[in-house]
DNA sequence: CGCCTCTTTGAGCTCAATCAAGGTGTGTGG
DNA sequence: CCACACACCTTGATTGAGCTCAAAGAGGCG
């Protein structure tokens, strides 16, 4: 897949691996049995901070679920920067849409954020078995409608302040978080990366966000954002 | 589905219907029985210019295929202008990912651009058929991931000034055409929905446009924009 | 014939980009 | 262990692309 990234294809790894997605809300209704079949080809990469774990443009032979951590999904623009489209993290797919084409490139560059783990599986895998599985087929299109929905929803604040922009995309990073309660980001999310995000220039995200850190709305740390105040933020997202 | 639009149930034209869709990239590799199962519970919907095939919000409860002309997706924004997320022509399938859902709304507006045609496909029938074919599968989630990779694209071209990006947007729906040789969009496109699927002032956009109307690089009337001097074009987009 | 949507042009203004310059923390290699 | 590179953060000053507001014309439709 990629150069510098640690590779296990050890069964005993894999089993564990197997115990972790049993959870997963995309496998819901499938047995262990068939979930053993249907990732049983499956390689476990462990990575580091800002590894790469596929390369856009290139030969997409595996597709993808993360295991722990996050990945950044981007593109690079024609200026040098990167344009970030999505982040994933635990429990989601990579790179699933393409699979079903003839000979497929991945069309982003997938980065490790922080310590993290994906299972890859190889196309066939896919082709031969995914596809021909209702159920799992339904809830790839249910991640793939939130994920679209995000972008919509991303597309409609565009005419909006920075402000309101900046707000929307936090609101909308802690409502993917699994505890409902805690109004917290768990991502090392650097303003860089949420002006990628936005297409904007960093220093304005830095502006608004040091801002709001100052008056105690939210709290960054290299780890996590947290909210501190919602309603303020909620309140900032629709002025 | 919808207020205003005529629907026909009618077998006759129903039949005509399956012969038009026969043809269809979608329905590649199924014989003309399975695709009778497929659509057999379908009706037509024929509709004029700005008639609404379905209300973002609104219960889902069937998905489409277009048959003839074209469909805008667009949803609402705060300030209550729209912002256009998608421009649906013949053969697209509409509304399709929300189907794998429990209890589906349409996350968008659909509306006709022109007279237009759609058969819509009551929820169940995805359900039942189509997400079992998965060579049917296979061509849903390839027409979404082309449809993914032009979202990407336009997300990376967001940093670039105006003339780019509508550059780049009217490459993008050249590209869609059927006979790649003519530079032709055949859709009724006005500036303010160009402006509305950048998420920019409608004056930018004339501003723009005209100007390379004037120049004898585009020539636009009601029924279609006509690139004259594509490598132009290009070069904008570039810049 | 009046309503509605789209187009056009001009003038002024503003938000965010750009440029510049310095500060911090982490990893890397000599 | 130090020095250097690299990536990120910060702040200020300046500028300009695109927005807003305004006002008017042009086609299409009921």
């Amino acid at each position: 897949m990629s150069n510098g990234s640690n590779s296990y294809n050890n069964s005993v790894a894999l089993e564990g691996a197997i115990s972790e997605v049993l959870s997963f809300p995309l496998f819901k209704g499938l047995s262990p049995d068939q979930i053993r079949n249907l990732i049983g080809t499956g390689t476990i990469h462990i990575q580091k901070h800002r590894d790469i774990l596929f390369h856009g443009g290139s030969q997409a032979t595996h597709f993808g679920i993360v295991l722990s951590g996050a990945y950044k999904l981007s593109r690079v623009t024609h200026l040098g920067d990167d344009a970030v489209i999505h982040f994933s993290s635990r429990g989601d797919v990579l790179a699933a849409l393409v699979m079903a084409q003839e000979n497929p490139a991945y069309p982003l560059t997938a980065r490790a954020m922080g310590p993290s783990r994906a299972l890859m599986i190889p196309r066939h895998t896919y082709v031969e078995s995914w596809l021909a599985t209702p159920g799992l087929v339904a809830s790839i299109q249910g991640l793939l409608s939130s994920r679209m929905g995000r972008f919509q929803s991303q597309r409609v604040m565009q005419r909006a302040p920075l402000t309101s922009k900046i707000a929307a995309l936090l609101l909308q990073l802690v409502s993917k978080n699994e505890d409902q309660e805690q109004m917290v980001i768990s991502l090392p999310l650097t303003r860089k990366e949420i002006a990628d995000t936005l297409g904007v220039a960093v220093e304005s995200v830095i502006r608004i966000m040091s801002d709001w850190d100052k008056n105690g709305i939210i709290n960054t740390t290299d780890q996590e954002i947290r909210l501190l105040q919602p309603e303020r933020i909620i309140q900032e997202m629709e002025s």
